[in-house]
DNA sequence: ACCTGAACACCGTTCAAGT
DNA sequence: ACCTGAACACCGTTCAAGT
């Protein structure tokens, strides 16, 4: 496993192939298959071990809203860091402890912050599925060679720039600020919409009885 | 082309491979790389066509909250309907006109709802960004054998039902409304955040001079 | 119990040779 | 211009054979 983890944070042009893992291990490339029924088995247990660094990497004493930003961070940046792993795995459910600690957090965290547990359920998976799915995208684009990342990322650029202002008027008229862009925007504007949404959703539906799941006057 | 997208669109077991593409045109399996300069090509190429057919079927003379309503229900159900280039393609800027057709349609509805042009740009970011790793997600889940699935649906009925009160009391408080999920609820959910998030993000930068870019007073 | 080494079917990619 | 057919290096997977 450790092994594994380390091949899988080797990046971009490696993938964590039965090959690979052999020879990090002085053996032969199909005993791998003798731990692992078979690669989704191996790529599950690597993908679990992700999600357990990522719950780590969460300082303890942080407010329900800061360990939630942590946490989502730090998925992007543990599914970044291995992305041949991150982008198997981000459409699957490892059922490994580092996935219920994940779970565990978050809906702790959104308890606190006021939803009825109807909306804690539907929010929590809401945001893992979104962080899951925006962490495993950012790693299947950083598995990706540099040429055609750095082609990729020109286009927003220059292409978008050039756009017909009679066919994409909206394009045209907001290329500056489509270009203008860094890498942390994206997630950051996510969070921002996120603890909109759930304050707009709490004052809805906030029911001022201080105990547990008041019932209705 | 044409056929590209009707392999892909054969769903689960079947890959988008030079063979399939060569044995459905009647042709080697090498005489694909003629006309694409490469896999990368192959499916930017096929993946710009998924973005074209999304687009195409947004209804006429809906209003900007139903219209990117169905562009995002459409992404998805079309990256359902290719799983194996909607996996591939989720992470890629394709620059093909179905790329360019969903950002124009995406900036302009945002427009019309009132947010700020700089809020215009990094909403349709993040709502762009959103929508295909989601569906990427959801196209990756797709491509996986159907015993695989199961299991991972599984998961979330049984385990976490059975997960241990004292280590995980928010999963084992809330196992039932866990459980209760259907594969519709999570894009529902995230469109209803969305709503959220712009309304209170208009509101509050809401300027009411009916000129554009109103300076402050 | 664990590993080796060879085999198999499948990839993308390349290239000399055809038409 | 386009296709063929063979080759290459790389996969995951299997299995008889070793220790």
């Amino acid at each position: 496993m450790e092994a594994a983890v380390r091949i899988a944070a080797r990046g971009r042009p490696d993938g964590l192939t039965g090959r690979a893992l052999g020879e990090e291990l002085g053996a032969d490339r199909s005993a791998v298959w003798r731990h692992f029924a078979d690669k989704d088995g191996l790529l599950l247990a690597v993908g679990d071990r992700l999600l357990v660094m990522a719950s780590g990497r969460v300082a303890e004493g942080l407010g329900p809203r800061q360990r939630l930003e942590a946490l989502a961070r730090a998925v992007v940046d543990v599914f970044e860091a291995h992305p041949y792993v991150g982008a198997a795995i981000a459409c699957r459910t490892t059922r490994g402890p580092g996935e219920f600690a994940l779970v565990e957090m978050m809906l702790a965290a959104l308890g606190e912050l006021g939803l009825q547990s109807r909306d804690v359920a539907r929010y929590q998976r809401m945001l893992a599925d979104s962080v899951l799915a925006y962490a495993g995208m950012c790693a299947g684009y950083a598995v990706l060679p540099k040429q055609v990342q750095d082609a990729d990322e020109r286009a927003w650029v220059r292409e978008y720039s050039n756009a017909d202002p009679k066919r994409y008027p909206a394009i045209a008229a907001l290329a500056p600020q489509l270009a203008a862009t860094d890498d942390d925007m994206v997630l950051d504007t996510l969070l921002e919409a996120f603890w909109l949404a759930v304050d707009a959703r709490a004052r809805n539906t906030a029911i001022p009885t201080p105990s547990q799941g008041g019932r209705r006057a």
